[in-house]
DNA sequence: ACAATTTATTTAACACGTTAAGCAACTTTG
DNA sequence: CAAAGTTGCTTAACGTGTTAAATAAATTGT
């Protein structure tokens, strides 16, 4: 995964920051629980991670007023332009992967670990 | 992976120190470099490893005589002890698995995961 | 209503992954 | 042979993974 980090260290994220601020970008406003499960991070990670994001004015939380335990995360107008920024790039380094490996065995190995996940649960 | 880390932290060591401790065990004395690279480690986390296995008693360090960059790195009897004791257990957990996932399916995964490990060599 | 439980999130503590820099011992080259 | 480069390992710095405990705000049961 060496050129995709590059990329990402250019853009001055992680590579969980940017699952983080990808999900906010496709999805909109989430609370983090579910963003801990579409970006595959425990919450106690997330924690720490939203938290630089929000130093770095990429996202801004609120309360939500209904259910003041729980907070609402947006991805901000620099955030998303990170994302749109980079998807690009991003999107070749991920073919060029697919192309390398074998379209047929990159979709397999998808599976196979999808699968996998499921099975410890 | 939970129940293999379940076991390993009854017998107080990490993931990383059991594969350390495994490598040693059933290939004998070998140099740091040699076991990173059995054990799917970097250097640097190596150096954490081998300190804390050297705390616990676990393995012992002597300079090569030939070479005095060099170290050799070697379980003790304490350390080839525990790996010996748990590896019945490991090997239950391990054929579990294998079972639950389907034997053909586990070999595809490995052999997937393998490649994609060569590819970005 | 209110004590007990559950849910959402955070904090803490420890270990590892990763990159870069440092250091000492060995090898190569002019 | 000495300067330059290489190799083997360590240190440092930062971020994440993981587990357990803490906190605060719902929800449930009586």
């Amino acid at each position: 995964m060496g050129p995709i980090r590059h990329m990402l260290s250019d853009a001055g994220v992680t590579e969980q920051q940017w699952r983080v601020l990808r999900v906010l970008t496709e999805e909109g406003p989430l609370d983090p629980t579910r963003i801990a499960d579409q970006a595959c991070l425990l919450l106690p990670s997330l924690t720490r991670i939203l938290q630089k994001l929000e130093d770095k004015g990429m996202v801004t939380r609120a309360r939500d007023q209904v259910d003041r335990r729980r907070q609402v995360i947006e991805a901000t107008e620099e955030g998303k332009a990170l994302i749109m920024a980079n998807a690009p790039t991003s999107q070749k380094v991920t073919e060029h992967l697919r192309e390398r490996f074998g379209e047929k065995r990159y979709e397999e190995l998808l599976d196979l670990l999808h699968d996998l996940n499921e099975l410890d649960v």
